[in-house]
DNA sequence: CCATGCGCTGAC
DNA sequence: GTCAGCGCATGG
């Protein structure tokens, strides 16, 4: 399957790279295809899906990343490298310079907010100290360090931050009335919960309504947007605060700010400190005394104090450390001499699997994206919108389209109701397609063990689930011994009917690719019948019932095929891969530019290409056909369809004759057109010539035969 | 909850 | 070319 990768900044779809993973990817694996496509490092990605943070040690499954969906990518502007290089010099600045400086905005002590790097929210801190790098008069804002400590976590070490990176504290709630789009305010929002509470964050307001107030986050110092965040507390948003002068400060601002509330540490206590708790205090005594002296396991992430440990521990240990309770679970979690790959904890998580199978990649394994709800799961007859010869590619597609439901079953139906719809995909052998009519096979009769979908009949089927459903379309008593045959055929309940392009092997009124909706058919009768495998299999006969023609028919119609959505572009993204790595493996220049989606020409056999060359007499023809082959292999095999029907039967021409005037006819429809020894042509009528003999254009017919797997005779 | 299944892909 | 075997949607 393929997933969309769209920097936050982007609101196109455009200029997404899309990129072929499977449901097992890691993310780590994604993050690499991302800096090898994009030149973007690892460590500067930050990878969002749903508001959700995308975090190493998972898997596209875990995050139930569907189809086509869009991954957001922020792009870190601070590398991990220049932020090394921005705390030496911070370092520096504190040694080597901690000249006392003024700022024109703060003085020691002001309340602020500060935005952490790390989660782009703002903290509140307080101003310790004002600093300037050298001896200058008068320093500019932006060259300021200001020293600054967090509100909370009260021993954590005091750190230097620029004029940017800090605010005046928030403290003013709006009213619910002041609130209006465009505003931005400063929102508690949950990036990975988006229903709990979370850090403070910029939100721009887009949308107010009676669940919550809709809007973007707009996170970090560079304002990435997260578009369509919606934050549930509405009464607890706060006016952003800018730098003001402190010569223009008016003294309405409260003494005391409350601290503003952030998502609790243990939900068990409440974060009360007063309260023992084994959550979050220590995991053998409930303390909470003595943090200095807790310790976590690097496994189960509980704390225990030193001294509570049996035997206790002198010193925090320097490497890993793993508490009583996970390090006795040695097979679990290190492997002898093998350190710990995914945490016991990841492992318990809902949809965490073990297998290291490759499934999941293609189109077999994907859900659906979006359901047909026009009309009910137990809808007869066509879907509103929908057109018969319309055709996808895939069978999940026609899922979606509400056209037949079931991904693989054939049938679809309800065992006291009666069947919708069902797909001729030639995998019963015992199916016989005549267009206009068809015998179907019911389905069961085997054995299915080893988790398979299809298998050879091992045993008789029996008349019921959807092989009693389907019965029960015909417009006769149901009868699970011997069948029955309609009294009025039309009045049975119709069944929409897809055929697929597999079912090409047994018959040619199939698709070249795909699925195809060939309109409304109805039961006319059904028996058991000894099938093929010896086994007994229940047989339908099915008439076509509907007002417009089939795809085959004069006058119907076979839509061009829908692909999902981005499936081409992934495709063609894919095929580029592969050329790239040959590309580099040649160690020549690679023009990587060149992603635009792209169908791809379609080449044919030099015997198919040799045999096109030698009919001489249908150039004009075959020059239109190979002219559309550069839009590839369906536009091509569709215009060769259309160019040799035969006049008459309106089938591709068997055994076909090119009159002089350039009409093709198959052999037995001209013979029959014959009448009175007059040879004309039966489409323009004309004249042959007394002495006309008929000559079957065999280059033709052999092109035709490698082209369709099921050419024969219409008649 | 469980059983069923006319797909689909990558490995061979 | 053949074939194992997966999620998913569906009904029972």
């Amino acid at each position: 399957m393929h997933v969309r990768i769209r920097e936050l900044s982007s609101t196109s779809k455009d200029n997404d790279l899309i990129l072929v993973v499977s449901k097992t990817t890691s993310i780590k694996k994604l993050q690499a295809m991302i800096q090898n496509k994009l030149k973007t490092e690892i460590n500067r990605q930050k990878l969002y899906y749903r508001g959700k943070q995308l975090i190493e040690g998972h898997t596209i499954a875990d995050y139930d990343i569907k189809l086509n969906d869009v991954i957001q990518l922020l792009v870190k502007v601070d590398t991990e490298q220049e932020k090394t290089e921005k705390e030496t010099t911070k370092e520096t600045k504190k040694t080597e310079s901690d000249i006392k400086a003024k700022s024109r905005y703060y003085e020691i002590g002001d309340k602020i907010d500060v935005i952490d790097s790390d989660h782009g929210a703002w903290f509140e801190a307080k101003i310790l100290g004002i600093f300037k790098p050298k001896e200058t008069e008068n320093a500019d804002e932006k060259d300021l360090t200001f020293r600054i400590k967090m509100d909370r976590n009260g021993n954590t070490a005091a750190f230097d931050v620029t004029f940017s990176e800090i605010r005046p504290r928030a403290y003013y709630t709006y009213h619910k009335s002041e609130l209006t789009p465009g505003v931005i305010v400063l929102a508690n929002y949950n990036i990975e919960e988006p229903t709990s509470r979370g850090y403070w964050y910029d939100f721009e307001i887009k949308e107010i309504t009676k669940k919550g107030i809709k809007g973007a986050l707009l996170v970090g110092t560079e304002l990435a947007r997260l578009e369509n965040c919606t934050t549930q507390f509405v009464d607890e948003l706060l006016r952003i605060e800018n730098p003001k002068l402190l010569n223009e400060r008016l003294e309405t601002k409260p003494k005391e700010i409350p601290l503003r509330k952030l998502p609790l540490y243990c939900t068990k206590c409440r974060d009360n400190p007063a309260k023992n708790c084994k959550d979050c205090g220590c995991h053998i005594c409930s303390k909470k005394e003595n943090a200095g002296t807790l310790i976590m396991c690097d496994e189960c992430d509980s704390a225990f104090h030193l001294t509570c440990l049996k035997p206790p521990l002198p010193a925090v240990p320097p490497d890993e450390w793993y508490c009583p309770e996970c390090k006795n679970d040695d097979s679990e979690i290190v492997k002898a001499g093998e350190k710990l790959k995914t945490s016991l904890k990841k492992m318990k998580k809902p949809g965490y699997k073990r297998s290291n199978q490759l499934w999941g990649k293609g189109m077999a394994c994907v859900g659906r994206t979006s359901e047909c709800t026009i009309v009910p799961k137990d809808h007869y007859g066509p879907i509103p919108g929908v057109e018969v010869g319309t055709c996808w590619k895939f069978r999940v597609q026609v899922s979606e389209a509400g056209i037949h439901r079931p991904h693989v079953a054939g049938i679809h139906g309800r065992e006291t109701d009666g069947a919708y719809s069902l797909v001729l995909s030639g995998g019963y052998e015992d199916d016989v397609d005549n267009g206009e009519e068809f015998y179907y096979t019911g389905s069961g009769g085997r054995d299915l063990s080893g988790n398979k979908r299809v298998s050879g009949q091992s045993c008789d089927q029996k008349l019921t689930r959807m092989n009693k459903a389907l019965a029960l379309n015909c417009n006769v008593k149901f009868n699970d011994k011997t069948g029955g045959e309609a009294t009025d055929w039309r009045e049975g309940k119709p069944v929409r009917v897809v055929r697929n392009y597999k079912l090409g092997k047994h018959s040619k009124y199939a698709p070249v690719d795909g699925n195809r909706y060939d309109g409304i058919y109805k039961v006319v009768r059904y028996f058991p019948q000894k099938g093929k495998s010896g086994f007994v299999v229940w047989r339908y006969l099915l008439r076509r019932d509907d007002t417009v023609p089939a795809p085959w028919a004069p006058g119907g119609r076979e839509f061009e095929m829908i692909y999902p959505p981005g499936y081409q572009e992934a495709v063609i993204q894919g095929k580029d891969n592969k050329k790239k790595r040959k590309r580099e493996h040649d160690d020549s220049p690679n023009n990587l530019k060149e992603k635009k989606a792209k169908i791809e020409p379609y080449k044919l056999t030099p015997d198919v290409e040799k045999m096109i060359r030698d009919d001489h007499q249908n150039e004009k023809l075959w020059a239109e056909c190979l002219e559309l082959s550069r839009e590839g292999k369906l536009k091509f095999l569709s215009t060769v369809k259309e160019s040799f029907i035969c006049v008459c039967c309106q089938e591709i021409v068997f055994e076909p004759i090119t009159l002089a005037c350039k009409h093709n006819v198959c052999k037995g429809c001209l013979k029959r057109s014959f009448a009175a020894e007059i040879y004309v042509c039966p489409c323009c009528r004309f004249e042959l010539g007394e002495t006309y003999v008929m000559t079957v254009n065999d280059n033709l017919g052999e092109v035709l035969r490698s082209l369709f797997p099921g050419y024969k005779s219409g008649r």
